[in-house]
DNA sequence: ACCTGAACACCGTTCAAGT
DNA sequence: ACCTGAACACCGTTCAAGT
């Protein structure tokens, strides 16, 4: 006759992601311990089994919902009042942004390594950048899909190798600004020159 | 009255080096084994302290003699002949080669938890990508330094990003070409609209 | 359905001891 | 100087068993 709360608190899948989201602030996902997640959770080490076959489809897990979270933040900046400069340059901000406060997430997110929900993986981050493959297509309607997808993609890449520059130390946070203004102006008109911008 | 040569062939410390940099072209930093290598090699487990004090040191002496291999193909590539369009394309070629061919490698190189050697680290770092600044350098030399850094870092974040991207999936083999002719035409004249080019 | 408890093979690190 | 061998604490994974 007890209610159908179970021998945790009930969501043990979501209390080990979010105490692994919070651990990924200080520790790497190198230092990422199953063992360690559970005890603290108050369940043995056996226990995520359940939930997650592998160490592996944690890290997947917390890489989906890390794109999730930045996809949210990029359909804000996305929305942002003005023209496709204005919002490009939102988009960028949002961008370091996100990285630069989650640089241990975002090496997890980005790692080449994901197991069997590599998948998933995948379509989450597809779902995250289409803020971005947007604005480009708004940008220049005329060049068609596949300008604004090449344009949006190199982007994408110049904003995430700036990130992982600025996490791994060769980019000192002071330049920061500068850098990014500088790699937004290459895309102003979708990265053609402007006639009228000399 | 037996020569210097120790219990081991000479070179411990290269030895693991030349193992695990050859493990990194199919698994990944976080699969490197101390013991795994050492068994290997032919010594015991303990054996590796000598040289690495902790499994983090080698992976810092991994990624150095990493930034040392790129270096050495950006200064081949910077010193193709032509004029600087023609150095920048072939220093984008070779870097893109060059992660594409190392992605694990590159992974470990770039990541934001380095030890004791991160310094040592970040020196290699700097001087593998000098040739890249020193070609935006000769590219507008009017810019004055600051301008040709600036440019410089973007050009090693948009395609350590693309870089990235590639490895984890999100661009396609096929796609490479296009993408890295789009990028590198964004840094032509150094990022400002060359005046004659429409 | 959900979790425990014990077992297995592996790991990095440490250190006294050998040569 | 260079390496061994044993010990320690930790890990992911597996699985029969409990509730």
């Amino acid at each position: 006759m007890t209610p159908p709360r179970p021998y945790h608190h009930g969501n043990l899948r979501q209390a080990l992601l979010d105490r692994a989201a919070t651990k990924l602030h200080e520790k790497g996902a190198a230092e990422l311990s199953l063992r360690e997640l559970s005890g603290e959770i108050g369940v043995t080490h056996a226990a995520p089994r359940r939930y997650f076959p592998d160490r592996q489809a944690l890290l997947d897990a917390l890489a989906v919902e890390g794109f999730a979270r930045l996809g949210a933040r990029l359909r804000e900046a996305a929305a942002t009042p003005g023209g496709p400069a204005e919002r490009i340059r939102s988009i960028a901000d949002a961008y370091i942004g996100f990285t630069t406060s989650e640089p241990n997430l975002v090496e997890l997110m980005f790692a080449h390594k994901h197991g069997a929900g590599a998948e998933a993986v995948a379509r989450s981050a597809a779902e995250a950048f289409a803020p971005i493959l947007d604005v480009f297509r708004q940008a220049r309607p005329e060049g068609g899909p596949q300008d604004a997808q090449r344009a949006g993609l190199v982007f994408l890449a110049t904003f995430q190798g700036l990130a992982g520059l600025i996490s791994c130390g060769i980019v000192p946070p002071h330049q920061i600004d500068e850098l990014v203004a500088d790699a937004v102006a290459r895309f102003d008109g979708n990265g053609r020159p402007a006639p009228d911008t000399a």
